[in-house]
DNA sequence: GCAAATTAATGATTTATTCAAG
DNA sequence: CTTGAATAAATCATTAATTTGC
């Protein structure tokens, strides 16, 4: 039983509308202010108290961390089965891949020569991430765009290594220009790093 | 002038097209490896770095909550103009307060003997949020829920006072029913808070 | 038609806020 | 409670659209 005789609320299909697009908006906490506006707003579709709003969006952020947190563990024990370009079949991705009805020739199929381009310019001095398993970008202090590259094997029983960290897009007011410049001419390879060995700091804490 | 001497990228309709794919495929914040990834797919089609896609992703998700966010504002402001509590002032739409120079009146500032007129409704049953500088909302430890009201002067140079709580919906499992069972004839009265004097603790710490 | 001038979009940075681990 | 990491909001800056006068 939905309305009548229920010991609690049931929000009509309007009501969770409004309220997922308030959330998605950004109200994730919404203060008193808010839920009597928002409850006011709402019971225009129905009988609706402000607690009912307020746990609305308690619940709907903590079940969203929830799911965040899940979907992050699970891709931490798989991760180690991704490797190089095939990632493109994350969850975010699946429905966008080769097979995807909407725009089928988006994403074309990886095919023979292509990896071994990618090779090609990781040898040539670009930095191909496709080879790393765990990638972390970052912003220092500085404005300096780093990256931190997890070079070691896929622990197949142990430990994993410490992360190292490789400067990746200096950005400093100094030198951006100059990398600007420079970067004219590598316009078609795509991960154009070029990292050089001095530009990598020689340890990390 | 797009791509030489230019100093910021300008992505081409495909790239932009491929990444609106995956924006609308559920990716807005991606990760180092999906940059690298996506990076990488891009530079197919012309020049790109792993900055534009990240800094693509960001613009992109901030501009589509601002504009949902400015269409739930006007929507909610167009049908509230009847209404006492047409104001909507979280972090999220910090810049609709009171000092905001855009919309000037919208949100009048307070005046002397308006915190006296609120006391007086308050008295008199019914509560005007939008009279109050600075609300909050939170459930206590035994499930009550509270107001905190601010009911100082605007801190011209002295300090904040403390905040004042109020009771605002007792919900403790005694009194929890017969409030859900009373409030189905208010449902459109959406703050309805109903405080009677008796229901506002003596004194808090 | 076509540039100079003006406005709107949007890439790039910086600043503030949130969240949770220690 | 403090602090670091991550994210979002706000802002700056440049490019593209467009308007305007000729």
């Amino acid at each position: 039983m939905s309305p009548a005789g229920s010991t609690r609320w049931c929000p009509t299909p309007h009501q969770l509308m409004m309220l997922e697009e308030m959330y998605r908006s950004g109200i994730s906490t919404p203060n008193a202010s808010q839920i009597q506006q928002i409850t006011s707003q709402l019971s225009f579709y129905g009988k609706i108290e402000g607690k009912n709003v307020f746990y609305w969006f308690q619940n709907h952020k903590a079940r969203d961390r929830q799911k965040l947190r899940k979907k992050l563990t699970r891709q931490l024990q798989h991760q180690h089965q991704h490797q190089l370009l095939h990632y493109f079949d994350s969850p975010a991705f699946r429905h966008l891949s080769c097979h995807n009805s909407a725009s089928p020739n988006l994403f074309p199929q990886p095919q023979a020569g292509i990896h071994n381009e990618a090779a090609k310019q990781v040898m040539n001095g670009t930095w191909k991430f496709d080879i790393t398993e765990r990638v972390d970008m970052m912003r220092t202090y500085g404005s300096d765009w780093l990256m931190m590259v997890d070079v070691g094997p896929p622990p197949l029983i142990s430990r994993r290594p410490p992360l190292k960290t490789l400067e990746l897009f200096p950005l400093t007011a100094s030198n951006l220009k100059e990398k600007f410049n420079d970067n004219t001419n590598n316009s078609l390879s795509p991960v154009s790093c070029n990292i050089s060995p001095d530009k990598v700091p020689p340890s990390l804490p």
